[in-house]
DNA sequence: AGAGGGAATAATATCTGATATTTTATGGGA
DNA sequence: TCCCATAAAATATCAGATATTATTCCCTCT
């Protein structure tokens, strides 16, 4: 083996496996909508694989939930009702601030650090959604998601963090999609200042070890009705 | 290796979705070991399918989680190192008793009609457990199932429930090995009346509506290292 | 004997093309 | 407009072909 092999290119692997992420990655970011039909013939032409490759990247995103299938009728972008991403929302709110009190139970300086530096990039994202909402959201929501995710990455259990991970990035093109529409700039701008505030109350919590603020600050936070959490 | 999952349910549905469920259930219920090399050539097969069926139905079970896939090395029952066995466990247990705090606060009289019927049921399976554990095991698991499933039907989220009963899902097979693992008559009879003392003791405090006392004696149950949870 | 080096073999990853079945679209009659 | 027969599209599945990669195994050299 030479010495050119070692160093990959992160995204090497297999056809068919990029083209999962590529399509995961354009559900998640909303850019398939909820709903919309999958056909075979599509995928194929537009990630440049098989069919065979196409219905195996379905299938997988099928057992992930990104996809549904319907018998006889092909894949489409699966979607929630709003009652059950209502439902998700709440649990997530559960789920985070269990992991957040665990998480400051096994506090350790590096992890302080991470919420610091997490909440710092979050803080420049709130800025540029100001400017140009349709724009920043995606990076938005990705440093939201980083935000959140540092303020239990102590938790010390990786099935909670997942978890949540997955319950997050479920919900993400829903999230996306409801700070789209709004088109009044002084509701948006009022509620990233909400949101923006709620994060810097976490964030002092958390910087505190204050675990019951932190987590009821979290639970709070993240079952606002506004969908910015 | 005899597979046995030729009597399954009248179930319709596509030749690949029926595979996928037989080796889904083949996985499941530990009649194919974790870590065991899944290849193609093998489940085309068994389950009687094409090459690229066989593909489609692993890829989704990927997704699932009951199969790892290792970029150009083939498929492989998943498996899991005794700590995240563990870890998953313990957050089944906070997961049930919330959800039972929350069935408690939404009781209704056929929540606990269900509880009563599916205790029953479960009894029955533990006295079948002490006559022949090999047999018995998997009627167990499934009954044991229903019964904590019954414990949090009421909890009023579907998100919730269906993340719980993931999990039983996913850990299933290793419980029904930790059980097949005792080979001591006299041991495997005192856990299994622990056991038994504990379901006892929950569908009591469920059926007298104290959610501070069936949440923590829930907890307490799951997270005995017995295994019989 | 054991370490390394290649063929030979096996298995994966992927594509193309074919067929049967089912759904959806279309284009008139009542 | 509504309904239905038929055509067109799409799905579900298979079989077989090719390229790439892993694994095995035997051979040689130290």
């Amino acid at each position: 083996m030479n010495i050119d092999s070692l160093n990959m290119e992160p995204d090497a692997g297999g056809v068919i496996h990029k083209a999962t992420d590529a399509l995961r990655a354009d559900i998640s970011a909303g850019r398939l909508p909820p709903g919309e039909k999958l056909k075979v013939a599509w995928v194929r032409q537009t990630y440049d694989i098989s069919a065979a490759s196409a219905r195996e990247a379905l299938s997988q995103l099928c057992g992930e939930g990104y996809v549904d299938a319907i018998e006889q009728r092909g894949f489409f972008v699966s979607d929630m009702t709003s009652e059950v991403l209502l439902d998700n929302t709440r649990l997530r709110a559960e789920l985070e601030s269990l992991a957040f009190r665990w998480s400051v139970a096994h506090q350790t300086p590096e992890w302080r650090a991470g919420i610091v530096s997490s909440h710092f990039l979050l803080k420049e994202a709130e800025a540029a959604m100001l400017d140009n909402p349709a724009r920043a959201i995606r990076t938005w929501d990705d440093r939201n998601r980083a935000f959140h995710m540092s303020l239990i990455a102590n938790a010390g259990s990786p099935a909670l963090i997942d978890l949540i991970r997955d319950r997050y990035d479920m919900t993400r093109r829903f999230r996306i999609h409801a700070y789209l529409r709004i088109t009044d700039s002084d509701a948006l701008r009022q509620r990233l200042q909400h949101s923006a505030a709620d994060h810097e109350q976490i964030a002092q919590a958390a910087l505190a070890l204050d675990a019951d603020k932190g987590a009821e600050l979290l639970w709070a936070h993240i079952n606002k009705p506004s969908g910015a959490s």
